[in-house]
DNA sequence: ATGAAAGCGCTAACAT
DNA sequence: ATGTTAGCGCTTTCAT
């Protein structure tokens, strides 16, 4: 690595002037195909790279997407969400030649203040937001500023750009799957409700029962934390009301409740059937495996940065809202999964 | 956010220069403490940011640093090695008040023509690298550029700076504990030996057991590959040769072999102690629950960031080797477990 | 102790 | 189609 070398260098090589150099660059028209040709040929001889510095300053524009993770997501960030999220949010941005800038807030520190501080320095183009709950000042903030960002799952405000996968259906899905199987008293253990994720599979639970006309019982309904503990909570209490099956939230949160219905002797699937959600790695591994929802995680990452560029490049003018669809995995945990 | 503010703007709010103002900025002597209360003030009132393109290009550094995570660990990324790391790393960074920019190798692209593009993007200071192996080419090329870096993990060449946690005492540690439990038939379950964590932890195994005088014997090696089917099967392999206790390289591979033991009726810690290394949550969650080695990984992550934040500072002369001790937790499958 | 001035390497109007 | 020019906001000599 010896000193970098420069658009004007690159066409006193080419015997041009930078302003070709420079169009040729970025792509621009208004070069003949010659003169172009002899200049990429130049830039590839040299290995010639832009230097990113000076174009934001003379652009306006960082080339960066910040990626905002804030503090109530490192608790979750055990789980494999985040880095398969990351994982397609770094794919995109590699594919489409942005860095990626992580923003983790990992002190007490006030959100938004933090955000200000961020937001202020311009040092990315636009943001990728995840973890945010309802009501998030974060989103608040941004919405009142002129920073383009999307949020990484979905927002009631539908001037808010997001991506999310389909909560309502995916739970829909399972408590559907359940029914089917004969199943009807159908309890559920929910993640908290200051989660809009939370919120819409409850709903999805609610009405899949109420389509099938099957009454829903309160008492069949525990609220939780997505944690493994709170799962084996709800679950201790929801024992007491003697559901054939129940749908978690949450593969997490299974994982408590296998082990309250070990511990009290309820043998799933045979006493209980279970449907959980997200499909992390250790649903494949729990006893029994768990029929779970999986998400396309990293194709949300993937739409995400897509979504944020194409804001970037053409506005936000009609807000971007996606929402994929789930898949329902069937596997022991259920009762239905012993097909060959 | 309305149009950001300027140095020049700030100077002629305080009545002084430009040049004043960025000397107080960048808190640097020859400024009268008067005028220095003056701006501080004005740049508080203002909440005024520097550019930092611009500061980039006038200082020739960019205030980032770069996160390397090669195609190799996304598999591991699973695991929640990596989010814990990149926690630490993300904090130490914001405290120093550098700005993190992550570089997931998710293509198949060669590593190092994709290296090279990011080094040549002068996009960073310096760089953290994780998740090489062996002779990776990455670390050969660094090593043959100025790029200033840091590798999270223990490497070889005395000239690389690294930071690490002590995966030989870390399995030393382990095995003495088996030892000192009365095992002697003691098997291990390795990583593989394309990875030098793995390889310092065979050794640190061999070692406890050569230093106490127990033979080691061949048949009680397994090497595997860091994953659960890796352990179930080389668990499978070792029950065949009756050890009495095991000393398995990572949590993953030892719910592999958990998994074994019980398919073939082994109990642990009844027949088979098992001692693990990593201490995931899930290690907590096993049944039973896990005895391993804790690593400091957080703390990894920050030293790095240290470590390579006084290497841009202050030159790579003598190469910063760091090794961090190790923990072990333990718990239940070891069989010594059970002390109120 | 402070200010003036010269870039850093690029983009983007404006000429030609 | 190509070149010229004027900044982008900062750091950093060099004067004063």
């Amino acid at each position: 690595m010896t000193a970098a070398l420069t658009l004007e260098q690159i066409g006193e090589l080419a015997g041009v002037s930078r302003s070709t150099v420079s169009r040729v660059v970025n792509e621009q028209p208004g070069v003949k195909a010659e003169v172009r040709e002899r200049v990429l040929k130049v830039i590839a001889e040299t290995g010639y790279q832009p230097n990113p510095a000076a174009r934001s300053l003379a652009g306006q524009r960082t080339r960066i997407i910040g990626l905002v993770i804030p503090e109530t997501a490192q608790i979750l960030f055990t789980d494999p969400y985040f880095p398969r999220l990351i994982q397609g949010i770094a794919q995109a941005c590699n594919a489409s030649d942005y860095a990626l800038s992580l923003f983790l807030f990992h002190t007490t520190d006030d959100e938004v203040a933090l955000s200000k501080r961020i937001a202020q320095k311009q040092l990315f183009d636009g943001l990728l937001i995840t973890a945010t709950y309802i009501g998030d000042p974060l989103v608040e903030y941004l919405l009142s500023s002129d920073i383009r960002f999307v949020q990484l799952g979905y927002n009631d405000n539908p001037q808010v750009n997001c991506v999310d996968a389909d909560n309502f259906s995916g739970a829909y899905q399972a408590v559907v799957h359940l029914i089917r199987l004969g199943f009807r008293r159908i309890a559920t253990i929910t993640g908290p409700m200051s989660n809009l994720a939370a919120v819409h599979r409850k709903d999805g639970y609610l009405q899949a029962l109420g389509d099938r006309g099957i009454l829903v019982e309160d008492d069949l309904v525990a609220t939780s934390d997505y944690t493994q503990e709170g799962g084996y909570q709800a679950m201790t209490d929801l024992l007491q009301h003697k559901p054939e099956a129940v749908f978690v939230a949450s593969d997490a949160m299974s994982l408590g409740a296998l082990r309250a219905m070990r511990d009290h002797g309820v043998s799933v699937p045979d006493d209980i059937a279970l449907v959980s959600y997200d499909d992390l790695p250790l649903a494949l591994l729990a006893e029994p495996a768990l029929t779970t929802v999986r998400q396309p995680i990293k194709r949300l990452g993937i739409l995400g940065v897509e979504t944020l560029i194409d804001i970037l490049r053409n506005g936000a003018k009609p807000p971007r809202r996606i929402i994929l669809p789930t898949e329902l995995v069937v596997r022991d945990s259920c009762g239905a999964g012993r097909r060959s």
